[in-house]
DNA sequence: TTGACTCAGTTCCAATTTAGAACCTATGAT
DNA sequence: ATCATAGGTTCTAAATTGGAACTGAGTCAA
């Protein structure tokens, strides 16, 4: 399968890879995450080409990730600002620097850290359950076809799956 | 700046995309969350090259986010199975899933639903603070530099940021 | 004991993607 | 007139990925 594919699989973590699943573009948006808006500000924060920059940029306003909104007239300039839909893959980006922080760090400890506006404390947030409020990890939750799947999985049987343990 | 270089970059979210941040990583690790373990079945459902996914795995291996343990002699083969770190990785998939449900859901619906085993019903883990319990997105949260940063960010002061609204 | 089959890879080559550097355009400042 | 700034585009070489075929160890069935 190709990559360009990927959008297409009946997965939502695949279709949310074919946005955001390439080299880069996780990196742009942590950087939007930290308030960066211009074209040379990600350029010399990332240090990538300005060609993939561009290209990446692209991409994200195309897919109404971020928005191009101009910010001077004479030269006219743009800077790029995450949209509703962006701003929702925040919990991709601390997921990932929670992870990060835990076990990649190096001896000095957390690049960065959070504050809670809402309580005040420093805090990595987590995930929970919305319902009752726990503390969740892989073991907590079943799997089970939602209604995109139950279709595909009635008419093709897989190899049974064990209980992940 | 080369790809293989951002795990150097101080910053967890680049450390942790130097490790699952090409493609096809995140979806092996999405089918290892779905009980996925052997070389055959991941390569059925991803659809990707042997090659590739051999190659994906063994990085997985040596990362320590899986581990390759033997299932039987004669011939002798072996299974991949998530260690303590590669389950930490859950709440990145399930933020993928979260994302991808809520912005590139099909019209049938979310593919799988999940169920908290705590409390036994159909939810979506989100993320919320581990202090006083309250969701959190986006805008909840306050950056300042960490340990690893403070010198850094006193040394070369940037462009000062706006805050994320 | 030959042949077909399974699982877990490896090898080779072509196609695609990325990196690095230079260049372009519009404007404003010296 | 020259330089600087912001936001790109164009070009070529290098690296990565995709597709297909092949290997090898063992099992099973005729």
């Amino acid at each position: 399968m190709r990559w360009r594919d990927i959008g297409d699989m009946t997965c939502s973590v695949a279709r949310a890879l074919s946005v955001v699943g390439d080299r880069w573009t996780l990196l742009v948006l942590r950087d939007a995450f930290l308030g960066v808006r211009r074209f040379e500000d990600f350029h010399t924060d990332l240090g990538t080409t300005r060609h993939r920059l561009a290209d990446r940029l692209r991409k994200l306003v195309d897919h109404g990730v971020l928005e191009r909104v101009p910010y001077a007239d004479r030269p006219r300039r743009f800077e790029y600002r995450l949209t509703e839909k962006g701003r929702d893959l925040y919990p991709v980006v601390v997921s990932l620097t929670r992870w990060g922080d835990r076990w990649m760090a190096g001896q000095d400890g957390p690049p960065v850290e959070l504050v809670h506006r809402g309580c005040g404390r420093r805090i990595m947030p987590t995930l929970a359950c919305p319902e009752c409020g726990e503390p969740v990890g892989a073991r907590d939750m079943q799997v089970r076809p939602g209604p995109a799947l139950r279709k595909e999985w009635k008419a093709r049987p897989q190899r049974p799956r064990e209980e992940l343990r």
